[in-house]
DNA sequence: GCACGAAGTGAGTCATACTCATTAATGGAG
DNA sequence: CTCCATTAATGAGTATGACTCACTTCGTGC
């Protein structure tokens, strides 16, 4: 090349002509939608596959059905081509969410299916998953990318459930919703990258009960443990407040008994 | 190049012989320790600068003094030279952790000094941190890394205090403490994120406190709203019972003297 | 049937991680 | 001091893969 350059014999763009005895190109033109379908669904394959840094263009391109240069008209690059697949398939996520979420009564029970459905999420699709944590949700251009947006209205729904808690008494009122927000989707991504890492299942059961357990105490919610000494407490209470109250009216009976004999 | 190959012409390696009038080469040998010293520093400073991906050999060949062929005397590549960068820095963190944990006394406290200092360590070397999250965590050569068995050690600590808690009856037990860890540094690590990318502070006091508090009250250690409560409805108890004592005893009386006026 | 725009092409460019034949400083042996 | 083996250091060269663009070909409206 830096030789070619140096000499500068070769007329430039001049090899581009068709050889002189090529077999004819059969090219099949199709509509927009459907090649842009092949190359995101052959992207996510790829990607999936192999993950993003070790696929390349031309691996796309050939699992779609067209040459490297043509997946440009329809994508910025490599990157827009990753960003396209995952907002592709969080489109279907939010609005399963909102869905599973109308059925479903009482603060705890809320909660719980949040974290039930997002791990349940990241066990399905585990492969995108891990490209949204690895590849897309740390990079700089996320923030600017419509992912970002579609990511919020996803966490939207624990924020509005946890404020909700707050509102019906069920959550104290001192800590940030967002806090709990991040402990919740922390602990969930922590847990689950080891099985995305290929290493074990996931066990969403337990541990959505376990992180629903830890937050709603900590949030507020009493435990089965103190419910039931607390509710133990009160019945005690109530039984000895009425015992005390016979008491007090025989009491009453005696010292009038006493006045009136003195009378 | 592909011409040049194609042609065949040039004879290989003839151009590595040097130009006849070239300037005297002035080549300073050091000992092999200052070398990877240098190297490290540099890489250190440009990976933070301007980020791992964005970072070429050339830069940081430069900046350490040496060409670029040198680095890979002393390093295997790129990556090899992040995960030397960070392990280096990560030494002294574990040496920091277990020292200020042995003045403190206290579950509660000592949990939350150890969320309050992880924040202390993202905040003063938050490219650092960054680069941790962004570029080593994620990948696949981590788990095979030094670093992976050094940040099972810096995890450590925190097991270890929700084991001692546990065992202290300070915590339930029917909780997995790694699930404790991950929620925990997860928290940490989605809070600190925003941070990390240059947008807005770190409010490290705030977060340790509210991540503190949820967690210890999750994990079973009473609220001081809770403790009043109890300590106020068993006080109640015991009051009321006295009185229930004397009204049996009263009425006990009463029948003894019914039964005796009878006889 | 012709012109025009869009679909499609693939050789070429460029950036950059990594290699390796070669050079030369160093320090010990004769 | 001189020779020479060792090894730090060099930097031109290679490989790879993302991205470009001049050009071709197809379909459609007039």
């Amino acid at each position: 090349m830096r030789i070619a350059e140096a000499t500068n014999v070769r007329t430039p763009r001049a090899s581009r002509m068709p050889a002189a005895h090529a077999p004819p190109r059969v090219v099949v033109r199709q509509a927009r939608a459907q090649r842009v379908g092949a190359i995101l669904a052959a992207a996510q394959v790829c990607f999936s596959e192999r993950g993003y840094e070790n696929t390349t263009m031309a691996e796309i391109a050939a699992r779609a059905g067209v040459v490297e240069g043509s997946v440009y008209k329809y994508f910025a690059g490599k990157r827009d081509l990753l960003l396209k697949v995952i907002e592709t398939w969080y489109e279907g996520l939010v609005e399963h969410f909102s869905q599973g979420l109308a059925g479903i009564k009482g603060t705890r029970n809320r909660l719980r299916f949040l974290v039930w459905q997002h791990l349940v999420n990241i066990r399905r699709d585990a492969q995108l998953s891990r490209l949204m944590f690895q590849e897309v949700r740390l990079r700089d251009d996320y923030y600017q990318s419509p992912l970002h947006r579609m990511n919020a209205r996803y966490t939207e729904f624990l924020l509005a459930v946890v404020r909700e808690g707050i509102a019906r008494r069920d959550f104290r009122d001192d800590l940030a919703p967002a806090l709990v927000r991040d402990m919740v989707f922390g602990a969930i991504e922590h847990q689950a990258w080891n099985f995305l890492c290929g290493r074990g299942t996931l066990d969403v059961d337990r541990i959505a009960d376990q992180v629903t357990d830890v937050m709603c105490d900590g949030l507020g919610l009493r435990s089965e443990a103190d419910n039931s000494l607390l509710t133990g407490l009160r019945r005690e209470t109530a039984r000895l407040a009425g015992i005390a109250r016979r008491l007090e009216a025989v009491e009453q009976r005696r010292a009038t008994a006493t006045v009136r004999g003195r009378a």
